[in-house]
DNA sequence: CGCGGAATTGAAAATACTCAAAATTAGTGG
DNA sequence: CCACTAATTTTGAGTATTTTCAATTCCGCG
């Protein structure tokens, strides 16, 4: 947890500092919201184990997922501006998150400018990895949105000292398509596809890429793959 | 500027402190830019007057334009994370920045807590207006993505004290396009056919809003206009 | 064993794209 | 200030990708 959340070059006193503001643990069962859009805005969320999802949540009933989180990862920074939360927050299995009261939080800044420091480029790298996204909604076609899809998850799970070529999809077909602007059956043809070409096998939720260059390739979109 | 930009709530002190720390103005010509993906990160950018855009540029030569900035917002956020700009920040017209140095800005943040809070509004908020551009560009057919694109600058505007219907595109259609996930003929296109329908009125850049109720149904989602 | 949600597959339809040409606008230099 | 050229924008026709709708199939689970 420590490795990958906050505390990056911090002393023992200070990790002792963070640690006593960290609030309590607390458990999602899978499908069980973390947040609402709209909630009061209290805590920042370390996820401790497990995987979530956020959604944006238009008044006409629209809905687009901004992101999978896993381990390590932090939730709420959204909330932030108008203190109350922007998106909703939902576990993909049971996961377990930290509390961070973020204004004890914001009173430790003053203290600790590493931690202050280091905060900033949680938010700043929130904000890079939204740009991808967009570039990714608003230039690529569904292949290439599909490989980088896969691409990332690969480099997320290796990161974590996961296989790089063999995981688990937390997420549904449908959860997959809202994240990448296609609908579940584009998802389901183009896992078709990618499985023709030998490119990956699949067996319900779990993924083995079989030829990761060929897939880097395509969600660099130096390369295409046959239409059928 | 004081009014839009970081210091909110500030007292004249505070005020004071902060403007030391600001660096020199810098004009950056129409087309010129203010900074490029891969430059190292020094400063953040507070936009004076003009318009800015930035983009998000691939290896691959695919361009995503992520957003349009005007007087009083921030450039560079997105260079923090990574000690590097993530894009690039171009000018759409004669423009002027103040430049903010960020080391010397953290260190002010040890001293003036609203401040510091105040500045993670501000990021909080480019993460959301993000969050918005992914469910635009996700889950909005044409049609509804530009009449938010047109619904949004007439917002803006409008804060600003400037008219809410009458207002000058300052970005080529191309760069709309780009922005909206469309080609440039889809955008004039649409362009034709909110003006047939009287939604709209254009000469060249200059846009008037004749129907804000209707486009704001546009771009809620609750209505459609007729395909031609 | 059978029910129900999730996923796959197929065929038809729609939206937006591509390519091409014409029209308009902006920029430049006389 | 005008004329000329280049760039941008508009418009049209045909095409392609992805969606929609519908029908199956696959699995987990009671």
């Amino acid at each position: 947890m420590h490795q990958l959340c906050l505390p990056m070059g911090l002393d023992d006193d200070d990790v002792n500092r963070l640690d006593q503001i960290i609030g309590r643990r607390r458990r999602i069962a899978r499908d069980e919201s973390l947040y609402r859009m709209g909630d009061p805005f209290q805590n920042l969320y370390a996820v401790r184990f497990g995987h979530f999802k956020t959604s944006q949540n238009n008044p006409s009933g629209e809905q687009q997922i901004t992101g999978f989180q896993m381990a390590g990862e932090l939730l709420g920074m959204d909330a932030i501006s108008a203190d109350r939360h922007h998106c909703d927050a939902v576990a993909l299995e049971d996961s377990e998150v930290c509390e961070i009261p973020f204004p004890r939080l914001e009173e430790l800044f003053g203290h600790i400018p590493t931690l202050l420091h280091h905060f900033h480029r949680m938010m700043s790298q929130e904000i890079t990895r939204e740009q991808n996204v967009m570039l990714l909604l608003g230039n690529m076609r569904a292949e290439q949105r599909f490989a980088v899809f896969l691409v990332n998850l690969s480099a997320r799970y290796a990161a974590r000292g996961y296989s790089a070529s063999s995981f688990q999809l937390r997420m549904s077909r449908e959860d997959i398509g809202n994240y990448l602007g296609l609908t579940i059956e584009s998802v389901s043809r183009l896992l078709s596809r990618f499985k023709k070409q030998n490119l990956l096998s699949v067996d319900k939720r779990e993924v083995t890429l079989l030829d990761p260059a060929q897939l880097k390739a395509l969600a660099a979109g130096t390369k295409h793959c046959a239409p059928m």
